[in-house]
DNA sequence: AACGATTACGCCATACGTAATCATG
DNA sequence: CATGATTACGTATGGCGTAATCGTT
């Protein structure tokens, strides 16, 4: 039993079964090829396994292959952080990095923060923006010490709490037919196209249209594909689809040409206050205790 | 910026933080003690960070060392597991392991392993028992692929579905005044003491004992301690405190000098199945997909 | 032939051990 | 002075690159 493997054989690794051919790989190491093969083969020897299949028409991964694929991408991702939040913890000033989506939760965000600072002499806080998966990825790659996060997110890696849950109202254009409706409910505007995210380009971003804004029993119309909260807005404006939002991000986005109807049965939208599992910072910890002591989302 | 660290780096030091001295430290790697206070300043240096304060009077973590520390152990843990699921991927007839405590389900556990057998061609399942706390170790490490567990455990790095819940008995000893009672609540048991877990040596046991058989509000009278299960309900019969355990336990270790009632207010106890987070292995998802098909657990 | 992986071989980086040095109670 | 960490220095393991070889299409 050889102890164990070290993180640039899974450097390497990563590098061939990704590229799936050794050439390319070690061009992207920036070394030669046959360093590159004989690290592989000689951790093929090491663990007794078969990693790659080396046949004529190109190299392919066996299931174990796969298998460490996907781990060496946690344990690679898992060293990074390591740095990342030593190097953060060993500052003269640390600083809590909180992360979160732009503009997506009203004032919460700022009332957060406020509560967190006048809650004592915890390092101060400072918040970084990004996209959809950015708060995520940052967490998991120690750039980040929490994060309040919208509905779906992938929550490998991460603990976290529900801070807050607000209904979600139907964004229309003011020529619609129901934008004298008090209350909708799903089924008044099934057929009604909407609009999908294109945005980060990651696979997840469709699944979000879907599971964000509509329960899986309903079919969801295919609509046209947006990469961001203005384009979906204009979308709509130009009766290419209708838009679920929660309140506070439909509040914050007012125009003149869009009516907000309140739908009684989708799904609310919820935000979370995420961080990386186990962590045992105080002052996470207490950004966490003021997401909790937060209140219900006022109904405008 | 640096790259990174490698697993050398993070092994060394892990040892110094844990000893908390490079001379021990160095004996447990079995290597000299320059080299090791070479690694640790190279990079201290490197990563800019100070992560021992090195006074008189001994070695001393950093609060950036902490964090190291905390983080070091939890990537060499995944190495280690990156590995050990890659050789079990590999094997010519890989099995599905599955991690349980021992006589702790009923027939719980065969009947899903038979349900799961019976589903189709998957690799065939093969259990793995152990005392508490190492079927989430296994788990972790990567020696097993799924495991049944019992209420308090170690959530860190898993994913997780309750199985079964069933309700708790007060095991009595036959002269116990209450023994004629059909049903009791945590009242009437108030102030006779419980005995404490002491079995696996963890911190974690002695909360075991308080999260899992009585609720936190509810304050813990001092029992004696004990190893197993055996030793519990002897010290039961012995007049020396009750015990609460679910149903099917109770059950399954009937004596002719003690008696079962069921408790009213007790939180029931819950059995879950848990997983590596993130596993995206068919023989998991089929083995999770039977224990969710279980009913609800037989009262008797 | 051409392309991609592997083996052969010489070089250099770096991790190691021994021995000497420093710092502190 | 004794204990424990660091610096100095010579050695050797092993990872790298260049060049030659093998095996497919």
């Amino acid at each position: 039993m050889s102890d164990g493997v070290e993180l640039r054989e899974l450097r390497y690794f990563r590098a061939v079964a990704e590229e799936l051919n050794f050439t390319r790989a070690a061009e992207r190491l920036g070394i030669a090829q046959p360093p590159l093969s004989r690290t592989i083969r000689a951790m093929e020897r090491r663990l007794g396994v078969r990693l790659l299949d080396r046949s004529s028409h190109g190299t392919e991964l066996t299931a174990a292959g796969a298998v460490l694929l996907e781990q060496a991408r946690l344990v690679l991702t898992a060293a990074d952080a390591a740095v990342q939040r030593t190097v953060r913890a060993g500052r003269v000033e640390p600083r809590l990095v909180i992360a979160a989506q732009p503009s997506g939760h009203g004032g919460l965000l700022q009332r957060l923060v406020d509560q967190y600072h006048s809650s004592g002499v915890w390092p101060s806080a400072e918040v970084a923006l990004g996209g959809w998966g950015a708060p995520t990825a940052m967490l998991r790659e120690g750039r980040a010490d929490v994060a309040l996060l919208r509905d779906p997110f992938d929550p490998q890696g991460l603990d976290f709490e529900v801070v807050a849950t607000e209904p979600r109202v139907a964004v229309l254009p003011h020529t619609h037919r129901l934008i004298a409706a008090k209350l909708l409910c799903r089924q008044d505007l099934a057929g009604e196209p909407v609009p999908r995210w294109r945005s980060e380009g990651h696979r997840e971003a469709a699944y979000r249209a879907a599971v964000d804004h509509l329960p899986p029993e309903h079919p969801l119309p295919p609509g046209p594909e947006v990469n961001n909260l203005m384009e979906l807005l204009e979308m709509v404006a130009l009766g290419q689809g209708v838009a679920f939002l929660s309140e506070s991000t439909a509040a914050q986005h007012r125009r003149a040409d869009l009516v907000h109807v309140p739908v009684s049965d989708i799904s609310p939208s919820r935000i979370y206050v995420a961080w990386p599992q186990g962590s045992r910072s105080p002052a996470v910890a207490a950004f966490v205790r003021c997401c909790l002591q937060e209140e219900e989302w006022p109904t405008d």
